[in-house]
DNA sequence: CATCTTTCTTGAATCAGTCAAGATCTCGCG
DNA sequence: CGCGAGATCTTGACTGATTCAAGAAAGATG
């Protein structure tokens, strides 16, 4: 029924992760690049206009796994419900406005890891670094309440 | 009942943001600078050993409000539920264990507002850069699994 | 093609956090 | 020091995202 279409290889991303190819992954992985920063709900959605019988949790449960071998990444600001991308790898974080809750990607001024070297962590191993910059967007800039 | 108890102003602190003194206030004042990175519940169950009858509302109440005057911030790791602490204004992160969930505070190497200058923030106006350091904690690093 | 696992479907349950209405308490003023 | 207005608290029910569990279905391997 989908013999050959030319998106991103998502099929060799799974294999890539020792992840079985299954529709619902298929779907939820498509659904998430599409649209970028989208809560889970946009996400069941966008993946049933693929495969139009998918259980919101398969959708939760490929994303948890999606998210364990690194293919998506979920990024939950306070005060909002889970969001995922694809972009991983690249060390770059998000701007989330505090009005709207609209979220964008945004690289360190610095370039590199930047935070990364805490001055006393406390013996911790530190393996990652998320930065979110609270703020407001373009549009509730101009127009404030 | 209460009289007279030598511990930090929170009564002064409540009227200096314009905010009304109540106990319920002051109890979850005090439970939350007792304990630093408390979640919720806990706070409930400390603010209720001061005030035995506190409502779970009114707890959840106080820190919303206590929250937006800036007497304590909250902070939700991905995964966690809502914690809170009284270390306000000065610019400190936090590393977070990702096996037991420990928070510990960090002063961010640079010392002073670290990436706070992001390279290209979509025209969004930011106030604040919050970092979340992932890791894992002493402990959890001696006994992996 | 057959078998073994992993993954998906269905349906119910959990739990933090929120909403609403009325009672109570703080604060400012006379 | 007592009163009144308005903020704040109590009670109790509710919401909604996420998780749990058991059986059915589908992918991988030989």
């Amino acid at each position: 029924m989908l013999g050959d279409m030319p998106r991103p290889d998502f099929q060799k991303q799974l294999r890539d992760v020792a992840l079985r190819v299954t529709r619902p992954r298929l779907a939820v992985l498509e659904a998430v690049h599409a649209h970028p920063h989208a809560d889970t709900e946009s996400i069941i959605a966008a993946a049933r206009a693929l495969l139009p019988e998918v259980s919101h949790q398969a959708v939760y449960d490929s994303l948890h796994t999606l998210t364990g071998a690194g293919l998506v990444r979920s990024i939950k600001p306070a005060g909002s419900v889970a969001r995922y991308e694809t972009r991983t790898g690249d060390n770059h974080h998000h701007v989330v406005c505090r009005s709207c809750g609209e979220i964008a990607d945004v690289d360190c001024a610095v370039g590199h890891v930047p935070c990364l070297t805490a001055s006393d962590s406390h013996g911790f191993v530190i393996d990652e670094a998320e930065v979110i910059y609270w703020g407001l967007c373009p549009d509730c800039t101009s127009r404030p309440q």
